[in-house]
RNA sequence: GGAGAGAUUCCCGAGUGGUCAAAGGGGGCAGACUGUAAAUCUGUUGGCUUAGCCUUCGAAGGUUCAAAUCCUUCUCUCUCCA
């Protein structure tokens, strides 16, 4: 088998292919030309897009050719696969605004260079394509009774399913397409949700240019207790700093169930394989394991500055040494604390409670610290005295969300 | 276009005039046990100036001492027929 195949085979990469053989022969015969596709429907790209762009990094600089295609068209669609109901029509604006961020962050992790990895944005050929023509030149290719067997639609079937996103798969085969046609892209890589649409655009160039092209997916990331991996109370695990700190970027990698340690180690990172098998040994510390991935994994997406201070952070809030300087950090007028700040407020406003209820709810249950001390009283307003020093005030709710408050 | 069914708190889902801030489950949060893990157990889960008050049952009106529950109109969803 072809060598960068075998690397993604052996780090659990690969759910299906179209044509193990052919493709690993393709490969084997020189760099290829892949591309992997995702719609900026949302205002960042969360950890569930991002096991294709890991394998992405593995086909480079096992020297292959790879495109991250941008869907400022299909967005424009929707995707039905695997959706139980219609996504909301997003404006042409805010998916452009979306496509641009998106590129940004996939370079920052992917490090475009124009010649061996670089972007495409569907919407060029897609935006202003002509309907009729359309259906003339590839829309007769496809057959309704096939794509209703597919079981991405199959759950829509029950719920409903309108036109605009039947022909969702039609765009991403046209894609396909016009990036072979293009760049000469012959494989499609991807979550093994865009199976069918990865298949639908192997035939359309079949049909339509004769030539052999390839789909690889890999396996949908959940974790070991049947989530979808990366979802956390509040929402998606994003790489946008501003919408998860790298703290907690950190903190959830920290905290993985320890069954999907060497799982997440061998995707997630670029840690060499014996290196994954040895942190992960019966006899070594689990705990050091978790550790070291969620340094590895914040260290690649948000920089090894921003993963050094994650993890000073987490030592001082939970191992006593570390770096105070670098847990999550707020700052609250001091006259606030000279005059008595209320608990209840004080929760609130270093965001370690939504609502007063619930901060109230937090002291009841005995979940709230302040400077140290378990606080009781929720009605007791917190001074300078009950802080932790002069400067700042260390916050606790529960057992692992920590705020240090700064006086100014 | 015609006929029917439906819209309940984060999600699913009970509730058909007062006893409803609304059963039950899921999820979340907190506590115990641990290893910042899993499993288990317990508590909790609209907001607030918390023995009380305020806002919520698709939207707007109306009936009533009293409405998630009854009436009217509207919006949306689904099913069947064309």
């Amino acid at each position: 088998m072809n060598k960068a195949l075998e690397i993604l085979q052996r780090r659990g990469f690969i759910q299906q292919c179209t044509d193990f053989e052919g493709l690993s022969r393709a490969m084997n015969e020189g760099p290829i030309t892949f591309y992997v596709g995702c719609d900026p429907t949302g205002p960042s790209l969360h950890i569930g897009h991002m096991v294709p762009f890991f394998a992405y990094k593995h086909l480079v600089s096992a020297g292959h050719h790879g495109i991250a295609l941008l869907g400022g068209g299909t967005a424009r669609i929707g995707d039905p696969s695997g959706k139980t109901e219609m996504r909301k029509m997003i404006s042409y604006d805010e998916i452009d605004a979306n496509a641009e961020r998106f590129r940004r962050q996939l370079d920052a992790f992917l490090k475009f260079d124009g010649k061996t990895a670089y972007t495409a944005n569907n919407k060029d050929w897609l935006a202003n394509l002509n309907y009729i023509e359309f259906l003339r030149d590839i829309g007769r290719h496809f057959s309704v009774n096939r794509m209703l067997s597919f079981e991405a639609y199959k759950i829509r079937m029950e719920t409903g399913l309108s036109f605009i996103e039947f022909n969702y798969q039609l765009l991403q085969s046209y894609d396909f397409l016009e990036l072979y046609k293009r760049y000469n892209c012959r494989l499609q890589i991807g979550g093994d949700d865009q199976w069918g649409n990865i298949v639908a655009g192997i035939e359309l160039i079949r049909r339509v240019e004769g030539a052999e092209t390839y789909g690889l997916t890999f396996p949908l990331i959940t974790t070991s207790d049947g989530k979808k991996m990366g979802k956390t109370e509040k929402g998606a695990l994003f790489l946008d700093p501003e919408m998860v700190s790298p703290y907690d970027f950190f903190q959830y990698w920290r905290n993985v169930d320890d069954r999907d340690v060497k799982r997440f180690l061998l995707l997630f990172t670029f840690l060499s394989e014996e290196e994954c098998e040895q942190l992960t040994a019966p006899d070594k510390n689990i705990n050091e394991a978790k550790e070291r991935l969620a340094y590895e994994v914040t260290k690649l997406i948000h920089g090894k500055d921003e993963a050094d201070k994650a993890l000073e952070g987490a030592h001082a809030a939970f191992g006593g040494s570390g770096n105070i300087e670098a847990m999550p950090t707020l700052t609250l007028p001091r006259q606030r604390f000279e005059a008595g700040y209320p608990v209840l407020d004080l929760f609130v406003d270093a965001g370690l409670a939504p609502s007063k209820s619930e901060a109230r709810r937090l002291i009841q249950q005995n979940g709230a610290m302040v400077g140290g001390k378990l606080w009781t009283n929720e009605k007791q307003a917190v001074t300078l005295a009950d802080c932790d020093c002069a400067e700042y005030c260390i916050l606790r709710a529960g057992k692992k969300r920590y705020m240090r408050i700064l006086f100014e």
